[in-house]
DNA sequence: TAGATTGTTAATCGATTAACAATC
DNA sequence: TAGATTGTTAATCGATTAACAATC
């Protein structure tokens, strides 16, 4: 029944599904069909099933999903269980955004770890984290390998850090570089954040949007 | 020949395509096959062929692509030309990284302004756009109304904001905050940058790869 | 039991790839 | 002209939706 073909598709979606799961929690609702939560995702409730079946069987017939037990379920899925460890390499204004705002501990992941080359960060432990040289990084990961690499460094040593993530042995890279990492192994995973392609989809949509609606007249 | 139907992953595609080409503009490189590009962006050239074409003619057939013509029409498909304007409501850490770092005026797009409820930003001009009261958004934007709503407030409030923009007539949305907007107007494009999402489909990628490894044993 | 709702299989839809005639 | 490479159409692949038997 278990480990069927899991789609990218479905991957990408999951956390989304954590989310939903986690504010209906929030609420006080303790069950929930693939009908109702479609309705409030935007989704088709064949597409839940479908997505959540290629996992396991969380479901009861006649009965729909509690919505504690999914949320456990699937916080498994995401790996929140696995203690996953992460170094930031940039303590820039984007690290310390991320840093101020992203709460990593509660999901489960240990930021061990901020990498920076400007002398004034050292020694401080802003949210709790220490800081260190970037010229530590690779001996530091040497003694203590991390899972994942958090690329919020300059674009001109994007490639460069890439590199000594990979050899280090980091399982994937969240990247905010505006360069395209090229990777030796191509079991590490990558997730790019790209700003400049985010807004430009959204300006080609409204253009497309635009065109069509003036093509109405 | 022109104005066939354009695929959403087509339209997700595009901003990559410029910025390559960018790139190959900057290394003095004046002309590129389909081919040549695919390889450089680990795509096929049907593929590439297949999205240009969607928008136009481009190419000429035994030569391949004029990198700077293609830019320019590439340009003009982003939307680069239209001369989008953008308010920024939501001056805190993360608006001002995004001030900070991405460089909306060499793309076209004007930021008319910051919105922020910090008295002590007021007067201020950031990367030389002014600040204003988030309680001025409403009446600031029936005067002078912008194309782009860029959403980087505190999630509470999100809805109401967006809501703000919505009326306002914004021809979309640029959302970092983690609320899933609910618009009226299905035409306006939401485009969410969602870093929850993001990192945690990374996480679910390695989990699954991992699992995968475990069970070839 | 009757009603509700799952998991799964089959049908549909959309996106990617392959193939090739057109042509620079 | 011969070689290269496009734009386009047809074939394949993958993802979404519909349908329904199984069952709580």
């Amino acid at each position: 029944m278990k480990k069927k073909k899991v789609s990218n598709a479905a991957i990408r979606r999951i956390p989304r599904y954590y989310r939903h799961l986690e504010a209906l929690e929030r609420k006080g609702i303790a069950r929930i069909s693939s009908a109702k939560l479609a309705m409030r995702m935007g989704l088709t409730s064949s597409q839940i099933r479908h997505d959540l079946a290629s996992f396991g069987e969380f479901g009861q017939m006649g009965y729909g999903y509690s919505v504690s037990e999914l949320m456990k379920e699937v916080a498994g899925i995401l790996g929140m269980d696995n203690c996953y460890t992460a170094v930031l390499v940039g303590g820039g204004c984007l690290g310390q955004t991320l840093l101020a705002n992203f709460p990593f501990a509660r999901y489960g992941i240990h930021l061990s770890a901020v990498y920076d080359i400007a002398p004034g960060m050292m020694g401080k432990t802003p949210f709790g984290v220490a800081v260190r040289y970037v010229s530590d990084l690779e001996a530091d990961l040497a003694i203590k390998p991390a899972d994942i690499g958090i690329l919020t460094a300059p674009v001109g040593s994007a490639r460069e850090l890439a590199a000594i993530l990979e050899n280090s042995g980091v399982k994937g890279i969240w990247n905010f570089t505006n360069d395209e990492l090229k990777l030796k192994d191509p079991d590490i995973v990558v997730e790019d954040v790209h700003l400049f392609d985010s807004l430009f989809s959204l300006c080609c949509a409204i253009n497309e949007r635009d065109a069509r609606k003036v093509s109405n007249y």
